[in-house]
DNA sequence: TTGTATGCGTTATCAG
DNA sequence: CTGATAACGCATACAA
């Protein structure tokens, strides 16, 4: 068995509760003391146990990391980004994946009595989060990219969003200003309720309407079927389509992974981007910049969401207060949307 | 202060020991009882607390995945496969990504005191392991697309990988089949010692010994500078390749990722793929198969992976015994390499 | 400033 | 089969 408190106590020749004032910085200790438990630590390889901390201590210091589908690149930047912050900051941190099926909300009031986390944060998922549920969490939550339902006490909880239904109707009305009217648009229709994937189509629906153009059933995208990913699913859904919609100029998609399938399935079916189809993702990623052609596309600002996620949990942690705040994305042309002749 | 095991057996009736075997199902119970505490753990949403667990059990339940830059694509899938069976099997999993410039064997010793898992997976990072370091965690350890110095004692830990240099060789040896001869060679030289990258660098130089051609290091992919990320690298590598090379008709990449950057730079330099230059990376993801064209690539088997890797897991759980197994990869022609005419 | 003693929520040991 | 009770490693109120 490794060293623990007692030993580093034994060898240095002091109380375990003077060892662990030292660890925790919580009270002064005579220098010389202090300095022999150190070396203590040094010479045993002493490495605190977590459990028994968070076990006995009101506040762990522990943030734990709840993501809904990994796989999200966009989500990746986040996680690393903030990891980073937090870990500066003396926290721990720890990540958990949440599958596409699974109830996120369910697994954080798990995770919070079983790792005794002081905050957690929640990344990605759906809207559809109570007041019951973040009493049930009972930690510090903050909320990345999607809210709680609008009669959830905004006090509750902390949230980094964009303005979903905005950014996707700039990104419609964008190919609607070059000319564009047979518009598509590619997203995975779930079971879900509002996800931030609802309310893009909400955008884009809102842009044609207000430039009166008529929502056609047949231009927005089909439900998922299977366990396609991304991109299979882009490409399947962008097929389907080009097949019904012969006169389609251009296709939105809810997120680059959809955009870059989507894409595929243009040049896979003898035609070019964007002689023949212009073509917008959504979030920024790496991938779309470096396909080929490069992918327009709506940039979620990543580094802000990082920070502003950190700069919430930071204030809820010490301060007891909730911040609700929207990033503005940037709307990136690079070539894959072009004026409609 | 929610549910302890204590509140369990008041509401149930029994002993708090009865409650405990009940919830680990470590003896029988008798099975009136058993429903009642069944009946209490419902009603009172009890969820044991990990922490105490962890603490008391000699054995936890939790397997820790520690991913080398959690960023590789490829990774990501083994973990979410992982992560299925291991819970499936009743563990818990936790991810710790660690960052490319960590040292994610200390990390990994730190862990294995810290939350106490009965189990290690190690997903990435360089071949540096010594046995003090295994002794140091304590814990089974499964390394996964890595091995051990060749002076460890295999019995410490198990490992499931490919050969790196073999597929590579087969890679390069593809090219040289189709009758190339200026073969570049795209790989980020870093400072670590052993990489997977190092040794399928090794591979594509006996391939090009192999068959006369001369290994030329202007040929050979640049040193990492600055933190570009991957498609930023294979491109700026690629680019800088071409300058010095003319003459080079076709380029192995060490990943999936580096080929995608690479093949970037070689359409925006006006040259066309395969016509110009016939590329092939190595994973097999996703992107590489959607990119515009299908890159070639070296499929390494994700399913394979998972799974051999939970058995050994199990196996050295189970029945304390180590494994090493080395996975075939699979060349997947889609185009993006013909025939130097 | 320091040490002693108690308890965090569980599991394991032991005697019934 | 069951119920006390002693640990697990640590932080902290309290006493010194």
């Amino acid at each position: 068995m490794s060293a623990t408190i007692k030993d580093i106590a034994k060898a240095a020749g002091v109380s375990i509760s003077t060892v662990s004032r030292v660890l925790t910085s919580s009270q002064t200790v005579d220098q010389e003391k202090k300095e022999r438990v150190m070396k203590a630590v040094r010479e045993l390889n002493y490495i605190p146990n977590n459990n028994a901390r968070n076990l006995r201590r009101t506040q762990s210091q522990t943030i734990m990391i709840l993501v809904k589908t990994i796989e999200n690149p966009f989500f990746q930047k986040i996680i690393h980004n903030i990891s980073k912050v937090l870990m500066l900051a003396g926290y721990s941190v720890e990540i958990q994946n949440v599958g596409k099926s699974d109830d996120e909300i369910a697994i954080a009031a798990k995770e919070a009595k079983n790792t005794n986390p002081c905050g957690i944060v929640l990344l990605g998922g759906s809207f559809g989060y109570t007041e019951d549920n973040f009493k049930s969490i009972a930690v510090p939550c903050v909320l990345v990219t999607i809210k709680a339902g609008p009669s959830v006490n905004p006090d509750l909880y902390s949230s980094v969003i964009i303005d979903d239904v905005a950014e996707m109707r700039k990104s419609t009305e964008y190919l609607i200003g070059l000319g564009h009217r047979r518009i598509g648009c590619i997203y995975t229709k779930t079971q879900e309720a509002d996800t931030p994937n609802t309310l893009r189509v909400k955008g884009y629906m809102q842009a044609l309407e207000a430039n009166g153009i008529a929502v056609e059933p047949q231009l927005i995208g089909t439900p998922l079927q299977g366990n396609q990913n991304g991109y299979e699913f882009g490409f399947n859904s962008m097929i389907r389509l080009m097949e019904r919609n012969p006169d389609m100029t251009a296709v939105v998609a809810m997120s680059d992974v959809l955009a870059i399938g989507a894409a595929k399935a243009v040049v896979a079916s003898g035609r070019r981007i964007p002689e023949d189809i212009s073509i917008i993702g959504f979030d920024g990623t790496d991938e779309a910049e470096y396909w080929n052609p490069s992918l327009d596309t709506v940039v979620q600002p990543v580094d802000q969401f990082s920070q502003k996620t950190a700069d919430a949990l930071f204030q809820m942690l010490n301060e007891q207060k909730t911040s609700h705040v929207v990033l503005q994305c940037n709307l990136l042309n690079r070539g894959s949307c072009r004026p409609n002749p």
